[in-house]
DNA sequence: CGCCTTCTATCTGTATACAACGAGCACAAT
DNA sequence: ATTGTGCTCGTTGTATACAGATAGAAGGCG
């Protein structure tokens, strides 16, 4: 199992990185002697690569890296939302218990206490993000489907289509403040939809909570200096080469 | 490859047909065994499935089957409302050409003229099947995402979420010729949304859709006795066993 | 000069051998 | 009798050898 996580993540890295090409073709071999595991291993990783969406298969065999455009940038984090905000329906319709509402409210006060701290700086903005995504993560288990969550799960593989991708490009932008001040404005009203089992609000709010990446998006695609600090969008080529 | 595609095939036949039970464990050995292949394409397929839901890993390595409750089934379906519902949205506000409408139309004619056919029997309900098919998948590529498309097609992996899912069934049921008819007209409703780029519309009929799947779902497991003819429905196990 | 054919080299798919890990059981000691 | 320890069997992870297929290049023919 050693062998196989370290192709994965190894793997997973180089892609992600850039270093190895969009629509560059992957050959074992080649993969085996630039990670140093043998095939076995590296097929493995291949595979589960392929269902994070990474790589594709080749026709007549083989893989590739995934080419994306930016208009599939959008669409994932459109479709994130869409699945986040029925996940936000399904927890406020299913009542949930006082304890895991307090839950919540703990994670929206660490944000805030963030959000509230003057000049944050990059460590700041690293600790918004780790209470971001506990935030998305609860709101997503409170649905209580397991079969929504795995679904959301490999949506948010997709390194540019997570709730925290643009985070940290936010530190960099003038109007950074602003923008996690409504994100966090977004956050309190989501969990008051759900506290008061208002399924079709807190179904909205999250869609809109999305949108703000979106936006984010096509600010870093603006200016495209900022491209390498978001994880992930070196993928994404201007023109569809397929 | 052929060895491989035989050990996908076989394997998820013996899951839907529950002649692997849910929750059972699957060894290597057991399966070269049984499939007539070696492990590699054992260990390909295993990974292949898991990916379309059907088998899990186990933390200390290896696969078992899936267990499945009622509960994620509704789940699915719904998730599959919503999905649908985007690409509805989607499609309704892309403008599609006058051709592709005339495609849709052409499949909803012939949907139509099974329909209107007295006395349906199974194969009636089978030409209903595939038209109806045809003609989700043809609004899902009307939305022009692959991301989209992709996330689809592996919610639909899960065979009791599939907009076919039920159709078979019916045909048992008395009041199918009913829901057939009610069918149909959201499936021409949400045509007449996505012509006239009326993206809110398309997409709340697309999930309203798919909640007839829930009604039949809800029918079947009441009398579970039809249980065995909606594919993959055996995986349901009533009480929560993991 | 261009196109088709054929050959070759490399790659993928498959099978299998080997090693390490873990579960389960029996036996012994307290 | 119970618990702890060690053994044994089975299983998975890994490496590698082999065969079939495919793509690319080179050469011949029209």
């Amino acid at each position: 199992m050693q062998q196989n996580l370290k192709a994965v993540l190894r793997l997973r890295e180089l892609i992600l990185e850039a270093e190895l090409a969009p629509g560059e073709r992957l050959s074992e071999p080649a993969l085996v002697e630039r990670l140093g595991v043998s095939r076995t291993p590296i097929r493995s990783a291949l595979a589960r690569l392929e269902h994070e969406g990474l790589v594709e298969t080749l026709p007549g065999g083989g893989y590739r890296v995934s080419v994306f455009c930016e208009q599939d940038a959008f669409d994932a984090i459109e479709l994130r939302g869409t699945v986040e905000g029925l996940a936000a329906r399904m927890a406020a319709e299913s009542r949930p218990c006082e304890a895991d509402l307090a839950a919540l409210r703990d994670c929206l006060d660490t944000l805030d206490e963030v959000v509230r701290r003057r000049q944050p700086g990059i460590d700041d903005f690293h600790d918004y993000l780790l209470a971001n995504e506990r935030f998305h993560a609860m709101v997503a288990g409170l649905a209580g489907s397991e079969v929504l969550n795995r679904s959301l799960e490999r949506i948010v593989a997709l390194p540019f289509a997570s709730p925290s991708a643009f985070v940290m490009v936010q530190a960099q932008l003038p109007e950074s403040h602003e923008i996690l001040f409504i994100a966090q404005h977004q956050h309190r009203c989501l969990l008051d939809a759900i506290a008061a089992g208002e399924g079709g609000r807190a179904e909205e709010i999250a869609r809109e909570h999305a949108r703000i990446a979106k936006q984010n998006l096509q600010v870093v695609l603006d200016n495209r200096k900022a491209l390498g600090k978001v994880p992930g969008l070196r993928l994404i080529q201007r023109a569809e080469e397929r």
